[in-house]
DNA sequence: AAGAATATACGACTGTGGTAGTATAACCTT
DNA sequence: AAGGTTATACTACCACAGTCGTATATTCTT
């Protein structure tokens, strides 16, 4: 079950995974500040991800909970990039982000961590 | 400079990119067959393409020639992923293709000797 | 050289993502 | 309870990506 999420959508989403469970207002008071949007069209937002089934709406005071964990929306977005450009080959992707220019030496070790770690 | 290709504009170039300089009419042919798309559409596209700066067209015969690299693009759409869903942090996107399920022991593997070549 | 076939250019329609205006409802405050 | 204020819903507008129809130009065939 795959819901698709447009970028203004992804704002508000991200407002509540990284600040959890919080009203309408405070989401719209938030995305005031951080990207100029008047209160209706944060509201027209949320709506909209409740009605995708990506937002959850309860009482006592219509807090907003989010149904779908970051990591999903990560996951989905990052499929749709190694189809569109990478030829549907995630290891291309993944060389494609060690030949970056701007990967300092402790990132590398960092990397390299990770990776062996796995095995 | 960067140039933002849309998603049926990378079509066109995706043809290019993997076989190489070619007609308009040839390029058209092989899409008709991928996508089913109508002659005009790829000549639309192509185009659009060329007003771009993406493709550049020279007699004689009118062939096609892309003029910016596949890599370049993979990292401009790789940086807007980035961007979007993973906070601006390339090591969370690292991370994240790893923990992929469909990860098999032999990719695991490969990938160890891409990150460890790197050092 | 005329007519057919093919190649190219131009313009327009459609669907939809993004944004906000206006209406309505709920909640205070006195 | 009336008037004002804040919160929510509905709807419409705009820009633009995607697609193709029609017009024009070029080439081929006889």
């Amino acid at each position: 079950m795959q819901i698709k999420l447009f970028d203004s959508e992804l704002k508000v989403m991200d407002v509540l995974w990284k600040e959890g469970d919080m009203t309408a207002k405070r989401i719209s008071d938030i995305l005031r500040e951080q990207v100029g949007w008047n209160v209706n069209t944060t509201y027209t937002l949320i709506k909209r991800c409740i009605a995708k089934g990506a937002i959850e709406r309860s009482e006592p005071g219509f807090l907003c909970r989010t149904l779908i964990p970051k990591e999903q929306v990560q996951e989905q977005e990052t499929t749709e990039l190694i189809n569109k450009v990478f030829d549907g080959s995630a290891e291309l992707l993944f060389a494609s982000l060690l030949n970056r220019k701007n990967l300092s030496a402790e990132e590398i070790e960092r990397l390299k961590q990770i990776v062996n770690k796995l095995g």
